[in-house]
RNA sequence: CGGGGUGUAGCGCAGUCUGGCUAGCGCACCUGGUUUGGGACCAGGGGGUCGAAGGUUCGAAUCCUUUCACCCCGACCA
């Protein structure tokens, strides 16, 4: 019987699919607050070590961690005029700072805030403020800054993960003397996403720019990496945005140049979040459960002792307590193998189908008859069989093996995207690519397609009944001339649009 | 905020139309036993103010009124 671990299948419903491997991989769940999520030991484990390897990244290219405040005076967030607009209908506001008791014995807000007080989502206009003090000569930039933290966006639609009202993520904040300058920043910092998406998260992902109505509130330029998840739909993975000099105007970030002259400064912001972990799910995951990236997996090797018969616990136990020893000293991407040993009262099925489900990379079943031979029982979370090998050998092989597994879901991702991204020249094919051919019960469909297009909002007109969006221009194209497949007028830019999260 | 739907044990549900024994089932959980290289089996057991408030009635999970929450589809979005 061909019986998987997860239930619904990605074909008979992915999002629910998704749910189920969100609960049954531990990773978080809903919590009594409307839109937020707890997040679960396991997930967190997954999020900390993203954060390990983003925050290292971000030091590596000159930026320091700060922290700003939650809330942000109303007033701050109206400087902007796009930002207001951008964000004003999806934000948490703190009008009070007390509690009474109430005439029906509850309690009711008291105290009324001079000026009420928003929580944040998104720092720009906070850290622009600090700035503005920082900053004073030329002599004082570039300045760049990243927080940790966490923002609430009041969403409408939430998923764990994807969208969640409060979520966590990090924010980086630069300055620069000058527009090459700032423009360089929101570039690399982008190819800094690009390189933890594919090398770490094992996630392809495509570079673009996006389009006027896609641009987050109040920038200039925003370029993002965008994902094919295995729905075919497209995800924005992470943001970097040039924001020209419109917040260091609006919040008076200037400063005086070496010639004596005042200029305002250049200013960008880049931001992932917790939703890398459902880029990360929906990637890889199958039907069995979490898949995880070696790099990034909380554990790298799961040790499970088969004890038939108490009297053999000892000697199990004992040979398990040394091989994780000895697995422990073995270096992977830089750090030791994280392993561990699950000594837990359950049975072997149910253990196996545990960890299978939570994503560990490698299980090793160890008992008796392995230990006389000194051989283990391996199971690979990329491979539906297990098997035998002698102990030597995988103490050898495990870093290999899991760089084997990591590159191994890259390239299967990869193939992914490759097979389901078409160029498409007219609209007639754009419409019948993006329509599912039973529409009762859609079946995964679309993907990327790749256009020529003139961005307008004509273009975004056509667009809407098809729920497609543009994702993004992608920033390595060949200047090449094409037609417009929507308004027909003829253009440079060629797009990827797809159905998106 | 518009349109649709659902609230009954930790999870998934039946029962509601047509009011009537002590509110049920599956999974999970606990205990005992038999098992054990694989998501076991048998027996026993614990757990519910049927989303909330009010009403109708001899009697309400079931009918009526009000209300709250959540889900799906839109609009909005990392």
């Amino acid at each position: 019987m061909a019986k998987t671990g997860i239930s619904p299948t990605r074909s008979e419903d992915y999002p629910g699919w998704y749910q189920q491997i969100v609960r049954s991989a531990d990773l978080a769940e809903n919590s009594p607050v409307r839109g937020c999520m707890v997040i679960k030991p396991w997930g967190y484990a997954l999020w900390e070590n993203m954060q390990a390897v983003l925050d290292e990244m971000f030091k590596e290219t000159g930026h320091e961690n700060a922290y700003f405040p939650l809330f942000i005076p109303k007033s701050f967030l109206e400087k902007e005029a796009e930002h207001v607009e951008g964000f004003a209908k999806e934000c948490a506001v703190v009008t009070h700072h007390r509690l009474e008791p109430g005439p029906d014995g509850g309690l009711v807000p008291a105290g009324e805030l001079e000026e009420p007080l928003i929580v944040r989502p998104t720092s720009e206009t906070i850290i622009g403020h600090m700035f503005a003090k920082w900053i004073e000569s030329y002599r004082d930039l570039p300045l760049k800054i990243n927080q940790w933290c966490n923002v609430v966006r009041w969403e409408m639609r939430v998923r764990l993960f994807l969208r969640t009202a409060e979520f966590l993520w990090q924010e980086g904040h630069t300055a620069h003397a000058t527009k090459e300058e700032a423009l360089d920043e929101t570039r690399l910092m982008l190819d800094v996403y690009a390189k933890f998406a594919e090398e770490y998260m094992a996630m392809p992902v495509v570079k673009g720019e996006k389009t006027e109505g896609e641009r987050f509130p109040g920038a200039d330029m925003t370029l993002s990496i965008e994902a094919m998840m295995q729905d075919r739909k497209a995800l924005q993975a992470g943001t970097s945005h040039f924001l020209g000099q419109n917040f260091s105007k609006a919040q008076d970030i200037k400063f005086q140049n070496a010639e004596g002259g005042e200029s305002y400064a250049w200013t960008t912001s880049w931001g992932v979040s917790t939703r890398l972990v459902g880029a990360l799910i929906m990637t890889h995951s199958d039907d069995d459960g979490l898949v995880l990236p070696p790099r990034l997996a909380p554990k790298h090797v799961v040790i499970c002792p088969v004890i038939r018969k108490e009297e053999e616990r000892a000697e199990v136990m004992e040979y398990c307590a040394s091989l994780a020893k000895e697995l422990g000293g073995v270096q992977y991407d830089g750090k030791r193998v994280a392993v561990f040993v699950d000594d837990s009262d359950k049975r072997g099925g149910e253990k196996k189908w545990f960890h299978i489900k939570r994503g560990v990379p490698i299980r090793l079943e160890v008992g008796p008859r392995d230990i006389k031979n000194d051989s283990l029982f391996v199971g690979r979370r990329d491979q539906p069989k297990s098997f035998g090998m002698p102990r030597v050998e995988f103490v050898e092989r495990v870093s290999e093996i899991l760089e084997e597994m990591q590159q191994g879901l890259f390239d299967k991702a990869l193939k992914l995207r490759v097979d389901n991204t078409q160029q498409i020249d007219s609209f007639e094919e754009f419409k019948s690519f993006f329509t599912a051919k039973n529409e009762a019960k859609p079946e995964v469909h679309g993907g990327f397609a790749e256009c020529y297009f003139v961005d307008c909002p004509e273009t975004d007109a056509m667009l809407v009944p098809l729920k497609v969006t543009p994702r993004c221009t992608p920033v390595d194209q060949d200047a090449e001339s094409g037609i417009c497949i929507f308004t027909g007028k003829p253009t440079q830019t060629r797009g990827i649009f797809a159905k998106s999260y």
